[in-house]
Formats: structure tokens, sequence, C-alpha cells
DNA sequence: CCTGCGATTGAAGACTTCTTCAATTCCCGA
DNA sequence: TCGGGAATTGAAGAAGTCTTCAATCGCAGG
């Protein structure tokens, strides 16, 4: 592998970190989207979603198909779900932790 | 909730899209670990390890505890190993599409 | 108290990634 | 073949992240 390991998870995980890209891969997590409605549910600019796209594309996590006048996203393969599901099990118990430590922060002023 | 959920994922999937930090957290999976140790094995100078940890600390991912003279770090709670499992069948499922489509391309050459 | 080691911090410049713009491609229908 | 809508591209400035440096903190031992 020329390329670590590490280095290749990092670079998945970069892929993952924009709020539009999420969005996108929730979206199609029930079957093939059309660009349209991508930009219907999201509420960006045509030209930043298609960058977002691109990015996804690249990656190869999503792939584009076009049907005459409109193209549709779909999912390459793979269980995203599941990792967005575990992503959002550990998300839940740092918010969790947070909220706590602002509870003990609110205290402690009180106190 | 004041930040919208697809939001708070995409800054956690970008808290983790850093190799050293993937490096860290997967060296803390079984047991706390000082900081001298990942020192040794990751390869990097001590203030940009800091740094790192830093970021894993702030998102809440991680702990650290002080004994003594040595700092060591903790996973605070969660199934990091799940998601970083998650990563991996993906990541898998990925790289094999990229070696198919290098195959694919190199047969365009030949034929 | 002072020295030294382990680790952290803040700041600055290099480097990436984001957003937006104008220009372009692709395809359908007239 | 021309017009028009849908989507993409390339480029440029704004915004964010990384790495490194020097300075600092905290603690143990002399």
């Amino acid at each position: 592998m020329q390329v670590p390991l590490y280095q290749a998870k990092a670079e998945f995980f970069r892929m993952l970190g924009h709020p539009v890209r999420i969005r996108v891969l929730e979206l199609l997590q029930n079957g093939p989207v059309p660009v349209r409605d991508l930009l219907n549910e999201i509420d960006i600019e045509p030209s930043n979603l298609s960058q977002q796209l691109a990015v996804l594309r690249r990656s190869g996590i999503v792939v584009s198909i076009r049907d005459g006048n409109t193209v549709s996203y779909a999912l390459a393969g793979g269980d995203v779900a599941e990792l967005l599901r575990a992503a959002r099990r550990i998300l839940t118990e740092l918010l969790v932790g947070q909220t706590e430590l602002l509870a003990e922060l609110r205290q402690a002023d009180v106190g």
C-alpha cells in the first residue's frame, strides 16, 4: 500500500467533513436523487452543490447517472448508513457530555 | 438544537480528518496511553502532537489524565472502534473500486 | 528554592479548502 | 440548427487548518 492506511482514513473523514456533503449522503440513502431535488432540499447555489458533489464523486462514494436532461446521484455501494449511525451514536454521547459540563459550570456560577 | 445536526456531524468528521488524530484514536483503543508512548509511535514533533491532542480534547472524544510528570490520554467513552471499523469497511470498498478502475484503464491501454 | 524534564500554549507563515462568479457543456424540443 | 434549461467547470479571493517556533506551565528531585 503506497498511501498508509491511517492517511487514507483521514482523507476519507475529511471528505465527509462538510455539512452539505453530509446532507447529500443522507438524502441518497433511499436511492438515487436528481440534482434538482437536492437543490430543493439544501438551499445552496447550484455551482456550490456541484462542487460538493464533485468532491463526493472523486472519492468514489457516489456516482452520477444522466438521464436526458437531468442528472441523478446515487451511493456507489456500501453501508454509508451504518457509518452515519455510528457517528451519530458517538456524537450524541459527546453532546450529552458537553451538556453535563455546561450544567456543572452553571452550578459553579451559582455556588 | 442551535447547531443543526448535519453541521455537528460535519465538524465531528473534520475532527477525525487528520492522520495523526486517527492514529492516536487507534492507539487509545486498548486503554490510556502516555503522551511519551504516543510520541514514540508516531514520529512527529511534541508540540505538533500536543496540538492534535488539543483538537481531540476540545471535541470531547478523549480526556487527559495527569499522573505526576507524565500525561496520559484515554478515550472519553463510546465506541470509537465501531466507527473506525465502519469507516474501514467503506474505505475498503472504495479502494477496491479504484483498483478495478485502474485495471480497466490498463486494459484500455493495451486494447 | 532552583533545575530539568514532560507536555502544553500562542502566534506566524505555509498550505488547503470554501464560496462565488462567469463561462461552458450537454441535451432536449421547436 | 438554434434556444433554453440543467448541471458542471475553472479560477480567484476569503476563510480555515497545519506545522513549527519560542516561550511557558507543572511537577519531581536535589
